[in-house]
RNA sequence: GGUGCGUUAGUUCAGCUGGUUAGAAUACGUGCCUGUCACGCACGGGGUCACGGGUUCGAGUCCCGUACGCACCGCCA
């Protein structure tokens, strides 16, 4: 036996037991005729005593011992005579009266600890010795839990864990897809599923009424933070269900998570606003509501006094910040470089401060009156002591997204994004369709098996940009962590939409025929959705990268950079695949 | 495809308007130390300043390009 007990659990009770544990050397210290050393396992941190008093020459023998080297240590569980009140294990030592090295370790290239000295790059070269610090460890333990808990949850309400394949077919809508070629059928490729999507419907079709799966999907877009290529999906479908139905259901299953993980109890129903609404108050399909700092449209009364770029802008709308007319000049200026960088794309800002007497003090003073100013102050509710901010612009959809940025921004900037603090949205009634200027063509915002909401199925065929989809989005502090739709279970319907979305009736067949032949069999009203469980751990962790609650993530290319994959394939196996490699753009 | 920031010791970084031998902290090594827990003290080793080109009497420092990393925009049904 290696081991009795673990590096975490002794405690005062278990005082002068003879124990054996085993782990990795985290810190020496050394004392003279006397050694400390802290032994690591993913339980925790023992602190071992080599003492000369106790043992003759067993000092010499922590001495040559360095990080990380592999231990087995016998010896008695004592009292320690100071105690470390930051070390679950404080009260207590080991003092080892045997001592063997199971493995050496040559000396790391980064400190393993908490606080470590390790870069991103460094920490994910050896990723396998990061993974050994209790930071990026306890994300692992809480993604399992959350899976576990999911798993509870949707077992409890009837849900079936079923696979689906892996190596699947290219779609040609949405992200691009990750292809492998088939040895077995040359020049022919399968593509990694960008999600179970046409999968989960024909499991509907087959009547397995409640599915789930936790499953992996692979889009082969450029990354961020937030985006890996492939990624965890919380995967669900539901049969003879309606919108509200698996509304219901699901704010239960995250109600359940919030409750189980993180001890919050969220008593009222999470809020619902349609699309419309997020986009006219937040400029955004996915707000962040621990602040309010709302959109407030002031064409109607900073137009027309001859400042030009108000006069002839399309929107003209801004925020008010509660108590930040203490913003020196330079810090406007510093948010007028802010709105104007080219991700943001604004061509300038406008601010108010109301001052102590209720006047307005603005950056464009000299074509308004302060009556005017004193009426926008009203439409925005403002207070002396707010900084009103105001963007204008020939776009209405971009200045409100860029005005979007500011407000995120405003939100770091006074701390009301508070990563303890977490609200819960729907957004409902998504458009169906988004046109696309440049291919002058519509594209399903959502995917191409959402449902219309039936009261604007007339619609399709007058006006297809202003349908509306039963699609629906759960949005927890900004962050999309879930989406899904009731899907067309209709095969006209959907033959329909192919249409719409400029698709042949041969390319439809061809692409979806397997689904719309399978509608032909008896297809049940379904819908369902998916929750980004990545995305999920790392707001429960208050982590700001998704990679951090992932073992072996990808950089910012798409590397593994542990592995050193992508790489280039050996000729044989090209050979194999009858594939020539002919890199066009050198 | 684009924008911004970065690349200097094993690591994290500093290095000003260009100027003798490139620093700190930490890690590492050696020695001392019996109550440390970020132990302490002393000494020591450790650098192709990412790469290529240019400007200059002289480049870690200025300019151009490349590579790599991070964040973001586009993209992500």
């Amino acid at each position: 036996m290696y081991r009795t007990h673990t590096c975490g659990e002794l405690r005062l009770s278990d005082v002068n037991k003879n124990v054996t544990l085993a782990g990795w050397v985290q810190r020496i210290r050394k004392m003279g005729a006397m050694t400390f050393v802290d032994l690591r396992d993913r339980y925790g941190i023992t602190q071992l005593v080599f003492n000369d008093e106790h043992i003759a020459g067993i000092c010499d023998q922590a001495n040559k011992l360095g990080r990380e080297y592999v231990l087995q240590v016998s010896g008695r569980v004592d009292e320690r005579s100071s105690k470390n009140a930051n070390l679950p294990t404080g009260d207590i030592e080991v003092l080892v009266d045997k001592l063997t090295v199971l493995n050496q370790s040559i000396v790391p290239p980064f400190t393993i600890e908490d606080n470590t000295d390790g870069g991103d790059d460094l920490r994910m070269k050896y990723r396998y010795l990061d993974l050994r610090r209790a930071a990026v460890r306890k994300n692992l333990e809480l993604r399992h839990k959350m899976a576990f808990e999911v798993r509870s949850y949707l077992d409890k309400h009837g849900f079936l864990e079923v696979e689906t394949p892996v190596l699947v077919n290219s779609t040609p809508e949405g992200a691009r897809d990750f292809v492998v070629p088939s040895r077995m059928n040359p020049g022919q490729f399968y593509a990694l599923p960008q999600s179970p999507q046409t999968l989960k419907q024909l499991l509907m079709v087959s009547g397995f009424d409640r599915y789930f799966q936790i499953v992996k999907c692979f889009r082969d877009e450029d990354l961020r933070a937030d985006r890996q290529p492939e990624f965890t999906q919380i995967d669900c479908e539901m049969s003879f269900v309606e919108q509200e139905d698996i509304l219901q259901l699901f704010e239960g299953m995250a109600k359940h998570l919030f409750k189980t993980i993180k001890g919050i109890e969220f008593n009222e129903p999470f809020r619902r606003m349609t699309w419309n609404d997020a986009m006219r108050l937040y400029g955004s399909d996915k707000p962040d509501l621990r602040f309010g700092m709302e959109f407030v449209e002031v064409m109607d009364v900073m137009q027309g006094h001859g400042f030009s770029v108000f006069d002839n802008a399309a929107y003209v709308g801004g925020i008010c910040a509660k108590g930040a007319a203490t913003y020196t000049r330079k810090q406007l200026d510093q948010l007028t470089e802010f709105v104007k960088r080219p991700q943001v794309g604004a061509k300038g800002l406008v601010y108010a401060r109301i001052e102590a007497d209720g006047n307005v003090k603005s950056s464009v003073d000299k074509f308004y009156s302060q009556e005017t100013l004193q009426a926008m102050k009203a439409k925005f509710c403002a207070e002396p002591g707010d900084l009103i901010l105001i963007l204008s612009g020939d776009d209405a959809m971009k200045t409100r997204k860029q005005l979007c940025e500011l407000r995120l921004e405003m939100g770091n900037q006074l701390g009301l994004r508070d990563k303890n603090k977490y609200e819960c949205l729907w957004v409902i009634d998504f458009p169906l369709f988004e046109w696309n200027e440049e291919d002058q063509r519509y594209y399903a915002m959502h995917h191409p098996f959402t449902s219309p909401k039936p009261e604007d199925i007339p619609l399709l065929d007058t006006d297809p940009g202003k349908v509306r989809a039963n699609a629906y989005d759960m949005v927890i502090n900004g962050v999309e962590v879930g989406g899904g739709s009731i899907r067309i279970h209709d095969s006209q319907l959907q033959d329909k939409m192919f249409k719409l979305l400029g698709f042949t009736e041969e390319r439809a067949q061809e692409q979806f025929g397997f689904l719309m032949n399978a509608f032909k069999y008896g297809a049940p009203p379904h819908g369902g959705l998916a929750y980004g469980l990545d995305r999920l751990v790392s707001l429960f962790a208050g982590l700001d990268s998704i990679r951090d609650c992932i073992a072996f993530p990808k950089n910012n290319s798409g590397r593994d950079v542990m592995l050193d994959a992508p790489s280039v394939l050996d000729d044989s196996q090209l050979e194999e695949l009858q594939i020539k490699v002919d890199l066009k753009h050198q």
